[in-house]
DNA sequence: TTTATTTTGTACCGAACGGTAAAATAATTT
DNA sequence: AAATTATTTTACCGTTCGGTACAAAATAAA
């Protein structure tokens, strides 16, 4: 196995010396993390996985380590898929905007039928088996670092003035990430599009308005 | 087995025939509720339920069934144990104590040390393999109940007078129900009461006033 | 005391779990 | 063409899963 499987054939158009890989990584990744968005960590089993992505188990254990390293990959995909809305809101020009932005594609995203229903954050490991705790905890960790940048994100709104100086950046942003949760859970009842934006205006008369 | 096991004592104080049970009935669900609530349908395995309610396998099968109407006995126990807030809280005077008494009771017993963190009705089977589907359909079925009774009582606070006339009590009710499952997500993210809270107080901003 | 009834403990079942050894295969390198 | 390297395929590993057969034990009924 080569150090950084992901990236073998990115800066190299020479063919690499042995048996060509027979599947694609990136789109046998993507189907591992449908699978994963689907069923959660634990309940994604690897004959699961390996039908999704078209190749057996020992390929998979080649190219991604083993089920959980795959999980952590999946997410970072997850994270960075064209269609995540989280960090890209953060360029918002004032938080109220960066609210909207958060609650919006959520409610938008949560529901896109084109995927699984609800965010993988929550959904992929919320409870589950001793043996998940590692991934229970890495998805915790990354729920956090998004907390942490809209605090920060809503501190700097105080700074420059969109926000009141009395505004609690910290519960804002809770608030903002609670709903933004909640919004997963209701999406994997079968709330459709029109429910979860209803919810996520109703959310954001809590916001501060804009100042001027 | 006797038809209703759970029942087997209540009102019949001659002993039944046969060798004596040698555990609590209550008892023991009370400790199955408790490792399903923190490992989850899925998650919690049969010797981890065996182990903490202090009896063996057929023991379990004989007083429950199996282990899917165990967990189906453990959230009706759930429901109705006493520190339950939702359903208790639909007898306040007016709509606005009603979301505030459900998000604040919340708050305070989705960080309670006590027992583990978040809601069972979420943390149950939000996510799971393809067997544990009708657990989740379960759960979904039992959220929407919530949902709707809330739904209700915010229709008749609507004629009590004490919402708006323009009020939206499936749009509030929904955004209530968001923000208690997403406090059932933090609290998992190990967040303490007083965040809870916090997060409990900004969401009540988005509640309309009580009306004279 | 015997019989009937129920629960207990032990030991086990087949199936599914995550993971891997090893040979066959397909490419590059020499 | 021969050697090297990496991937695919098949078959299998030990463990854990939910669930149960069976006999010993403990009670009430006869």
């Amino acid at each position: 196995m080569s150090a950084n499987p992901l990236n073998s054939t990115t800066c190299n158009n020479t063919a690499p010396v042995g048996r060509p890989r027979a599947f694609d990584l990136e789109t046998a990744l993507q189907k591992a993390l449908e699978v994963f968005w689907q069923k959660g960590y634990e309940g994604a089993s690897l004959p699961d996985l390996t039908e999704a992505m078209g190749i057996n188990k020992p390929s998979l254990y080649a190219a991604f380590g083993n089920k959980e390293q795959l999980f952590l990959k999946a997410i970072e995909r997850y994270e960075n898929r064209p269609s995540a809305f989280f960090y890209p809101s953060m360029q918002e020009p004032t938080a109220y905007r960066v609210a909207e932005r958060i609650l919006l594609g959520a409610a938008a995203e949560h529901s896109n039928p084109l995927h699984p229903p609800g965010c993988l954050m929550v959904q992929g490991a919320l409870a589950c088996s001793d043996s998940g705790q590692s991934v229970k905890d890495a998805l915790i960790a990354r729920r956090k670092a998004g907390f942490e940048q809209l605090v920060q994100r809503f501190e700097q709104a105080k700074i420059s003035g969109d926000l009141p100086a009395d505004a609690d950046p910290q519960g804002l942003a809770g608030f903002i990430i609670t709903v933004l949760q909640g919004l997963s859970v209701q999406a994997t009842n079968g709330a459709c599009a029109e429910q979860l934006n209803n919810i996520a205006r109703t959310a954001l008369r809590a916001f501060p308005a804009e100042q001027n």
